[in-house]
DNA sequence: TATGAATGAGTGTTCATTCAT
DNA sequence: GATGAATGAACACTCATTCAT
């Protein structure tokens, strides 16, 4: 990513207005969802009016879909080159996959994490496809990882869908809990988590295969 | 009247007709969102007219309200029996406890634990506090049988909070996407997230407790 | 009247119910207005479902153009002895038209007064016309009063019209603020207002007539 | 903008729309009330539509305390120089404190005059207590000059606030009734009226004072 | 770029009234 | 006589969006 070496006031303005925007937005989609939060709330949380917000979005239904494009993108990100790492045992790579949900962007980032569920139906068809799609870029990930656990022998299961969707299940819904003034601590959450699916899919001497 | 004779009619019509009410709403809520699913909507589900409504419940909330606390007061009672079973190991209680919640009401019916996340911030405070009441006795039960787990040697973990919101993710998500349409049986998920839960916490000769 | 003749308990139920929903519907009418009281309201202030005022009455407006006719009827009655009066002089006539709107019903209650005035729009035209034809028969009363007092020298003024509304305003508006629960009784407010409607009338050597 | 060579448009266009809407609602109110006008109908008499209203008043409820308020200071402030004016007698006082409730706004503006006693119910209570605490600087200016008279032997009364309820009773309802197109000016009922409060108070050397 | 004004469609809710029981 | 159920019309108010400036 560029943004890192360029300081934020070197962008143009209505760059900035746009991330502004989209971050204000999301904040307050997650806090009162897409519906409950008007045009109005938005420009409020911007210190402007609602009007402008016109100028950098056709519509809300355009600044919900760039909010979750950017967290989807942002995840895929995040783990795509988890999908063939040589490397890396496939042991090691689901440990990883888990680990990174929870270094980035900043621990408690929530928003991104919840879209991939809810609200989900406010979207366009057509957006919704879109997203879907990289959700199911990021499943075929995540199944790939197991996979190659299963065929190098690392990991047992029967079904590595509903394992995918098992793991994905653990890691979304503790992005949603989790706050960092907790208890814990975003490592020690994304370390135990990382064991719990590790060991669930884990061989056995004794036990037979799941 | 001849409702008697009938078993469908034995209950009175006004509560036949809370009962349609909170059905549907319980559908839209879960397939549109709180928000977006107007008394107008409900109303025409029910084949009559919005302001009928108000006969039954005082406002949209108390719809809610009544469809959250049915579904924690049902989930609820189908595992309150095994916080303590002595005649059942850690271990079958908590594939019991796992399996349980494939197995009802209905295998299709989604909105029951789609409500212990979503829309919760459409409640009033006063109410809200009631659920999250109930979801904090639907962990205590859970972190009590993985507690007796860990006490007789069944299972390892190093943060038995941590293992419950674990598995209670796998379980609600697992209701969510799961459809009886589809690939499995109601059956065939339940067993195989039992046995993923149950290998996450399993004890192992080789690997050192997590 | 042959009301005071017969105990409560021996008029027909019908009477009596249509005699609890006037009541009711006076003080409401009085405390919150007519429009913002509805036949709810109503029904639970006499202790049954808005269905069955229906039963006495048509609708709403007719039970507000009972409430008023009843009030107009009953002032109208407490006054009407003073037109022609032979055996009291206008001075005493005059002290005891006001006097008498203190003694009755109650000493407290309000809405019969207040509705000479207000919510009369409320009211369907032909309804409308009969309480103002009431109303300017009570007028006439006042008027006959003022000019028999203009005719024998004891009062002055030069327009009796005037004076009567003069009059009749101070009336209407004590009864409105006046609470058998203040610093002064019925009695007291009524002496010193018919003393002032008088003295306001008087004849006086110095003064030139108004 | 061309605005600031036309007198009328001098003031913003805004400040003129608030302008509108109030001397339309304070019409509206008057002679249908405050319940049976709808903001549609405000909106109407306005020629723009009912949402626009919320542009420039939070709330019905808003616009009537706006209205009460407009009314109650601009009462006050044409009767507040005479609570203390030593180059006038408390006769003169007196007659000028009737009077000037009719020269002003326009001498057919009713509602000026009704907001200080209908609709007051209708106020949220912390509007109610304003008003009130405007009313009752009204009562003390009135009290002030009677007692006034009181002391220099001009007036007679035995209680000087019952005198101020009756005086200003016969303000309010003959703004009330009052209509310029009637047989008479309001210069003429103002006199008269002034003349009916002034003898109402006056000394006698026959009669005992009241 | 920014915004105050404007609006049509829609929101949850209320209400007087009707009617079958 | 009494009422629970039902409803069409209305209510105050909100909202995403447009547009002239």
């Amino acid at each position: 990513m560029k943004k890192a070496s360029t300081p934020k006031s070197e962008q143009p303005t209505s760059i900035r207005k746009k991330r502004l925007i989209l971050d204000k937005s999301a904040d307050l989609f997650y806090r009162k969802g897409y519906r409950s939060t008007s045009m109005r709330d938005i420009a409020r949380a911007c210190h402007f009016e609602a009007a402008n917000i016109y100028h950098y979005f056709s519509s809300k239904e355009q600044i919900l879909y760039e909010v979750f494009r950017e967290a989807a993108e942002h995840t895929l990100s995040v783990i795509e080159n988890l999908e063939y790492s040589p490397e890396m045992s496939p042991g090691e790579r689901l440990r990883c996959f888990v680990k990174r949900h929870f270094e980035t962007p900043e621990p408690g980032t929530k928003p991104y994490y919840m879209m991939f569920d809810m609200e989900l139906k406010n979207l366009l068809p057509r957006h919704r496809r879109k997203i879907i799609e990289m959700r199911d870029e990021y499943d075929k990930i995540l199944r790939k990882i197991i996979q190659d656990g299963l065929d190098d022998g690392t990991f047992v299961t029967n079904d590595v869908k509903l394992a995918g969707y098992a793991i994905a299940s653990i890691i979304v819904r503790s992005r949603l809990w989790f706050s960092p003034i907790g208890r814990l601590s975003a490592e020690e959450v994304a370390q135990f988590m990382s064991n719990f699916a590790s060991n669930a899919l884990r061989k056995s001497t004794k036990d037979k295969p799941i």
